[in-house]
DNA sequence: ACACATACGTATCAAAAGTTACATATAAAT
DNA sequence: ATTTATATGTAACTTTTGATACGTATGTGT
């Protein structure tokens, strides 16, 4: 674990600090779609990402849901982190876009660290600040896009965050985490192959243009 | 300012923070339309709202924008916190939806007080929630409402907030709200009078089911 | 090889939202 | 009272998005 722990946050964190997060924290293997946190459920616990990528996605009463962003290596859950210390309930639900491994921390320890380490403290303020810049792009896209440019933005990030420009997904995949249907993601995934965008399989799409 | 600061929040501050916050805060009348806080501005005082309400405004590069929420009595603006202590730049404009008052504190307070102070952590924390659910909404309204939901939903969110039954705007203000246009705000405008939500008049719009 | 489930392509139609254009109404200014 | 600016009502049309329907393609399991 420590190992790992210095890939990413040996940067971040001062060594003592370090060390805590070995003593207190939980090593988690998550596989693809793995479930980490689901709408209405407490939270007692927060995850730090090591590697993969996580996908946050807000479901409304209806089960009607939307991709908000992803979380990739060295971020949190800044949303967890307030409804952790608010012990308030998850408005959103992380699911693994692949395997992935993460530290996870008990509340106790995320409010002792706030007092005792400057560099948690900071890495705390940092992703909220991220976390909110990114309901921000969120909004812009939702309000400002339409659902042509909406398809490219989501298949970019997706290429970003899964560091590979062929994305193994379905248009019903993509039809649900952009809450819209199925034939409309057919029919846009066509435009943007007939502007050399991409290229279209079954079941993959290679990306060329991001 | 002492009273002022009774009337709200002594019931969430210890009465030492209280003194702090009469001694170190400076008290800002605004005038309807005013700007608190514009994109792309540094922050180095963060708002406490006394009374009054405040418009919260997302605005792209293109000059689009759109209403996120709407703050009010006891409120603080958490995004400009965040940007505040991150000493990066605001995302959002906030305008006085009506004249309000508000205590105005300087940064370097903000950090002192949360090692020193309880209830100033719950407050930032609450304040932190409070915001993230409030985007989640605007989320939840952009990705899943029509726009004659989010039409009438601007309406009664306006109401609460004014305290008022009847709205003082225009059709050409209630679109650029709602990053729409206003033939559009007109039509569905109608349509809810037909409905007997509401009653219209010229510069004005009485709300009767909200 | 065969059935079967799943994925994808596309035509047709309907609804929602945006655009243009113009008429009318109302308040303020001269 | 007349002009002027602003606000509102509405028709006609276009674009975008969503819904339904059905055909074809591809991979899986028997």
């Amino acid at each position: 674990m420590r190992t790992k722990l210095q890939d990413y946050f040996s940067i971040v964190f001062e060594p003592e600090l370090l060390t805590e997060i070995e003593k207190f924290g939980t090593l988690v293997t998550l596989k693809k779609d793995d479930l980490l946190i689901d709408v209405g459920s407490k939270i007692t616990q927060v995850p730090l990402l090591l590697n993969g990528a996580i996908k946050i996605v807000r479901e409304d009463k209806n089960g009607d849901e939307i991709v908000l962003y992803f979380l990739e290596r060295g971020d949190t859950c800044a949303i967890s982190f307030v409804n952790c210390l608010n012990k308030s309930k998850s408005k959103v639900r992380g699911v693994a876009e692949k395997d992935s491994e993460a530290i996870y921390i008990p509340v106790k320890k995320l409010e002792e660290w706030m007092a005792k380490y400057k560099t948690w403290r900071e890495f705390v303020i940092e992703s909220y600040s991220s976390r909110l810049d990114e309901m921000i792009e969120a909004i812009d896209t939702l309000a400002f896009m339409k659902m042509d440019e909406r398809l490219f933005k989501y298949l970019s990030d997706k290429v970003k965050i899964m560091r590979d420009t062929t994305l193994n997904t379905t248009h019903q995949q993509i039809a649900i985490d952009l809450n819209t249907s199925r034939v409309v993601v057919s029919r846009l995934l066509k435009q943007l192959e007939n502007l050399g965008k991409i290229k279209l399989h079954r079941n993959k799409i290679e990306v060329l243009d991001f």
